[in-house]
DNA sequence: CAAATATATATGTATATACATATATTGTAA
DNA sequence: TTACAATATATGTATATACATATATATTTG
């Protein structure tokens, strides 16, 4: 459904206008489908993102700040977030030896297990974008990577 | 600051996985800068939509569920944010008297008045997109429209 | 060496949505 | 006419971010 079908307007100020609708209403969809997809899982789209960060280093900590670093939105808040994991035994989180105002997290077995059942599945949630071709994909990501640069 | 720079990683799955993620964190700045433009006034983004519907009204009356159908996030919950704007003297909300299950929602002087000081300032706001030109915006949305077609 | 400053994280409070349930009213069917 | 179903909205609880403050630890400065 397009933003003019959703919001029942047809009529945009401009094309600049409309696109920052759109790109709100677009990234608005995909995340609640993201949470859909989720649900079975019992994690949340953002706590899956600290998942996924914490397997790409492997068994290095990671403090709480690098987790923040590396989210998708840099204003989450990775202090929460791995509190609820670590309530759910997907992480762990320890005191750094080295500082001891930083934390070391690390993704446990659990985590990985959980990952890696999400991986399974995880590319028929991915193909809601297939609608468009790799090349328009890639133009795509282009004019965004462009709009936010 | 693009995707790649903001996450630090340049490797993505394909230009199809790497869209799903440039579209959620696009639409999140979008709705970042949003939430601090709007700071000043005191208002949400989501309750500066309802105060846009209402005054596209006019002075007809609203329901919460057309209220609904025509917020740009469709699961937003039209009844909080009418409460909310409530409070402020933003709105009245009042029971109709055709469908007493239903209540009429419709801004007030005031809010008019917050719509036209926002009106002023807006542009600036919105000139965050014009790094793009006219046709690469018509060319984003036309591809956005068919992503979420 | 101690005080001041900076850093890292946790937590408080407010708002928004996700998902669910409750309540009141209207419409429909028998 | 009454019971049942549907509709509209409000509210409860959980999670997430926005913005702020608190606490503990490390670093820097004098």
């Amino acid at each position: 459904m397009t933003l003019q079908e959703s919001i029942k307007q047809n009529k945009f100020k401009d094309e600049h206008h409309k696109l920052m609708l759109n790109l709100i209403y677009s990234g608005g969809l995909i995340q609640a489908e993201q949470t859909r997809f989720f649900k079975p899982y019992e994690i949340s789209p953002q706590q899956y993102n600290v998942l996924r960060i914490l397997r790409g280093q492997q068994t290095k900590p990671v403090s709480i700040g690098l987790l923040q670093e590396r989210m998708l939105d840099q204003m989450s808040n990775a202090s929460r977030l791995v509190e609820k994991l670590k309530q759910k035994a997907l992480v762990t989180r320890n005191e750094c030896k080295q500082d001891r105002r930083q934390m070391d997290v690390c993704i446990t077995k659990a985590g990985l297990n959980l990952l890696e059942q999400i991986d399974a599945k995880i590319e028929a949630f991915e193909k809601r974008v297939t609608n468009l071709s790799k090349a328009e994909a890639k133009t795509l990501n282009e004019l965004l990577d462009k709009l936010n640069t």
